[in-house]
DNA sequence: AGTCTGTTTATAAACACGAGG
DNA sequence: GTCCTCGTGTTTATAAACAGA
């Protein structure tokens, strides 16, 4: 295996030429070429969506947007290789690209641009280590967005499927913050971030009674809380917020998590303030071990912004930040879509160029890697390639009905509970169901339901997810479907993942067979039916997919893995906050 | 002629059935049936989108959205008949639906159901006229989302394109309040709605220098301020608010505006409160002179709300009331869709039903019309069918460049000036470009460029808008379009509205051809190019288009005029406000 | 009548980034 | 060239209005 090669797509790169310079890297790596391609946008994202379109379009690739614009198309066979001075040829874009291992024809890389990776890795983490901050109070707000752990508590659930209390739930449980801190109106802010995106779909039982929120399966980027928190991931003592980003391993910490799920609140350690933006954007290629690579300020102009950073009232969450998934991709599938697109769309070898490169350059949201002050973590640890064969399903960590319908007549201690909306409190209450300041015993359960499978979708909410509906056609387009999920089902994919319906003793309310592996599919979709109006097809994804292309996804592929899975063990959040202020 | 007939399609109608029902009435009716059908849900909305996607799926109907989710269909020959007592058979089907004309085969009306029209406005209107309310401050808030005031702005230029800073002047202008009272943040709110909303697109000019702010133009729905403000519309005098949403006469009243265009501010009347929701969900059915129509409280449960309704700090505009739009439908359009789409979904005539009709009640937004407290007005005026010719194109008032330009140097007096941004404000001021509390003078209009004809649409913000990207499956499937706005080339419609570039003493910069017409023309398109690929495209339509159903649109057919346009004369809003409380 | 769920709109704010001083 | 401000654009957070069960 050669591992990873990362790939800087310039400005006007047509599928032809990016092809082209794929399959070229792919043979001198080796027969079966390298195990993974990182494509990054080499025009800073400037380039009015060029980079995206091509990466959208064509389904060969995965998106993945940890560095925000800079989307990262990985042509997966295996894992990703390690990113150190084994790879030549690199080139240090600066603050808004990352590296350079092999460069496109169209724009050569000069030889005074190239540089090692163990320079770059130097140059990005001048200072070492950070220092380790004080201890801090129960429930630091966490730094992902409601977006985001909407996600995660839907997807601990192997049915994927959750009703609004369950997810209040989850995230009181995993975030005491929420129990114990914030406003009542954080659970207004959870009903509008779930109407709000339509990546989170309302689905009803059959009689109709029970409503659940579901992830539209070819919008989960399959995110769950372990992914973005391993504890044997924060030793490396980085400065800034945490590293808390983790990608490719698929490994689970199958005992630990287990025993520190149960750990009672207030033993945990500090918790990180909202991980700034650019912290968000790590870059999901392999480092050497222990080695954390921060991204420099921008060669040119620094850009230095050390203002006020603590004092702000309310944190916002990193900016998409946690769209973390992981698709898999045969490799039959890599070449199919990309003859037919290539041929039909340009005859012969025509660029694909944007229609007007004029455009400002001032795409949905670039962010810059201003490390100056709070540099940003590239990579760290060196599990990154084990990602091996780990099958804990602790991921699922929902607790089967019976013990949910207990607690309905538990009513414990805790505060916020809808009970009475509070409207006099002029400034500070909630919205709609907005109750009494605090101190009220949490939700009561009344109903735990857990629909077996209902197949009915009412609506879509208007904020759009990469990779929306438009980008399956696959489905089945001799019906109407009223009211369908288009997605839902569809077999999305014989993943190894499927593993993940094992039995476990904590999951006794997933419908066998049922969600697959509820993860986005597309790639593979986008091979199989329709062979004829394929190009058709195509030009509509190419559309639609515009859209949220601001919305930086994580793909990561695991493809050989037929036993790793999603989740890990039903942890407290705050419970990993790592020592670092 | 017959006129317009009203359809109410029950739960699980599928396309035959609503095809076989028009084509027979419209067989009633004469040689080319009626001028028009309106399609109302017959679910009350509950149906998880079945009519929705019924009406969206199938390319011959315009969805009109007035009565929210009782889409209404409109497939329109010419024009809307009059609403009275020479329709028969009519039922009136409650609070969620308005009433019937001819019903579906599924689901007759009882004769027991059945009632005159008279009878159903007379019971709409029980107490006659209202209070007229007293003189009020200067600038009222308009009763318009910033969406809405958006679309107002950018359509009000010929070349419906316009820049941020151009917006705010048009609104500034048109709506004294956001001069004189709101808050500097009102700035921000409109970038936000252009971001958030992708029925706002951003395209740059060609020297990359301008941004231009355009609207979709499948998602326009040419809403222009005169279409929902006429002052000769309001001398009827009903209780609640004014009638202001007025559609179907797209006649024009050309002089009247021109001179009240420049009516110094401080002599306009009282502005009305924001439009309450309900007020927003007029009915576009033509009504008999000089009668209103309030919709009476549901049959069953009469939900009376009659709470505050003055006491709330900060008024909501109504949701999606404004998306107004004209479509035009050709006539040979209405079958051919309907044939291929019949056919490909299910071979004979297999029902076509949702998925599962289980679901949940609670779609986007089902907007009851509780009128205990504030009648619906159904419809007033009796300019309703006067669709004739009438070509006053003062909608665009938009200045000359060379005008714009003088501004740069005027400086007037006005506060809100985007000078220094003020985060000291702890509590109360804006956001980003934050600003000094008030009482500045206003924008110094630095640059009004007026950009020839960028074809550059940078970037689609998550919002979806009703027949978005996915919708227009025609464009050029053989190439990839990177960047691209998929319709903007595409030669949207030979509409009779291109008398719209007739010249005007004060629009110079119109692009002579450019915007056609800058309406929605889907359905034109839908059975214009790719026949053959057809039902692939229109399943992926299917999917996507799905999303947005909770947006109501107003599709207004004037098939036959060329002559009307879209827009009136440069008022300013406040001078219209009619004088009621 | 009140609660909960769900949908939208409004507002504030954080932050990116480019232009220009 | 650097630093800073400002305008523009994108995104998240929060409050709230309101519908409907
Ligand atoms: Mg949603
Ligand atoms: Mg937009």
């Amino acid at each position: 295996m050669t591992g990873t090669q990362v790939v800087v797509v310039p400005k006007s790169a047509d599928l032809q030429s990016v092809i082209g310079v794929l399959t070229a890297k792919g043979k001198e790596c080796g027969a079966q070429g390298p195990n993974k391609f990182i494509l990054l946008n080499g025009d800073n994202g400037n380039s009015n969506g060029s980079f995206s379109n091509l990466i959208s379009e064509n389904k060969i690739f995965s998106s993945n947007g940890l560095v925000d614009k800079r989307l990262t198309a990985i042509k997966s066979y295996k894992e990703c290789g390690p990113l150190d001075d084994s790879l030549t040829n690199i080139q240090w874009l600066g603050r808004m690209s990352t590296c350079t291992v092999e460069q496109h024809p169209i724009k050569p890389i000069l030889d005074k641009d190239k540089m090692p990776v163990s320079q770059m890795l130097q140059s990005c983490n001048p200072q070492g280590d950070a220092e380790v901050p004080l201890k801090q109070p129960l429930s630091e707000r966490p730094p992902y967005s409601y977006m985001a752990m909407i996600q995660f508590a839907i997807n601990s659930k192997k049915s994927r499927r959750m009703t609004l209390k369950e997810i209040y739930m989850w995230i009181e449980e995993h975030f005491p913050y929420f129990r114990e801190v914030a406003k009542p109106g954080w659970k207004n802010s959870i009903r509008h971030n779930l109407s709000l995106h339509d990546m989170f779909v309302r689905e009803s039982s059959v009689d109709g009674k029970i409503s659940f929120w579901t992830i539209r399966p070819e919008a989960n980027r399959c995110l769950t809380l372990d992914q973005v928190y391993k504890p044997d991931f924060n030793p490396m003592k980085v400065p800034g917020p945490p590293a808390m980003l983790f990608f490719l391993n698929q490994k689970r910490m199958t005992n630990e998590y287990q025993n520190i799920k149960k750990t009672p609140i207030g033993t945990e350690r500090k918790m990180k303030p909202l991980l700034p933006r650019t912290d968000s954007y790590l870059v999901p290629i392999q480092l050497p071990v222990s080695s954390s690579a921060y991204m420099p300020p921008a060669p040119s102009s620094p850009h230095k912004r050390s203002i006020s950073r603590g004092s702000k009232k309310v944190r916002i969450a990193p900016k998409v930040p946690l769209d973390v998934l992981a698709v898999n991709l045969k490799e039959e599938e890599v070449e199919v879509p990309v003859q037919s697109t290539a041929l039909k769309d340009s005859p012969k070898s025509a660029p694909i160029v944007p229609k007007q490169s004029t455009s400002s350059s001032r795409r949905k949201q670039l962010l810059v890697h201003s490390l100056d002050e709070e540099p940003v973590l590239l990579c760290h640890s060196n599990t990154f390639i084990d990602s091996g064969v780990v099958s804990d399903y602790s991921t699922f960590h929902d607790l089967p009905d019976s013990v949910i319908h207990d607690r309905e007549n538990q009513s414990p201690n805790r505060e916020l509970s809808f009970k009475t909306p509070i409207k006099s409190n002029t400034h500070l209450t909630s919205s709609t169901p907005s109750k009494p300041p605090c101190n009220m015993p949490p939700e009561q359960w009344k109903v735990t339901p857990v629909g077996k499978r209902s197949q009915t979708v009412l609506d879509f909410s208007p904020i759009r997810t990469p990779g929306g509906p438009a980008v399956t056609p696959q489905h089945d387009y001799t019906t109407f479907s009223f009211n369908s999920t288009p997605f839902k089902d569809l077999p999305l994919f014989n993943s190894p993942r499927e593993l993940l319906t094992a039995t476990t003793s904590r999951q006794p309310d997933y419908p066998e067979g049922c969600p697959r592996s509820g993860c986005s599919r597309e790639l593979l979709q986008a091979t199989g039916a329709v062979p004829t109006t394929h190009s058709v097809t195509e030009g509509l994804v190419l559309d639609t997919m515009n859209d949220s292309l601001s919305k930086i996804l994580v793909d990561i592929s695991f493809s050989g893995l037929d036993e790793d899975d999603l989740g890990m063990a039903n942890i407290s959040w705050s419970e990993f906050i790592p020592q670092f202020k």
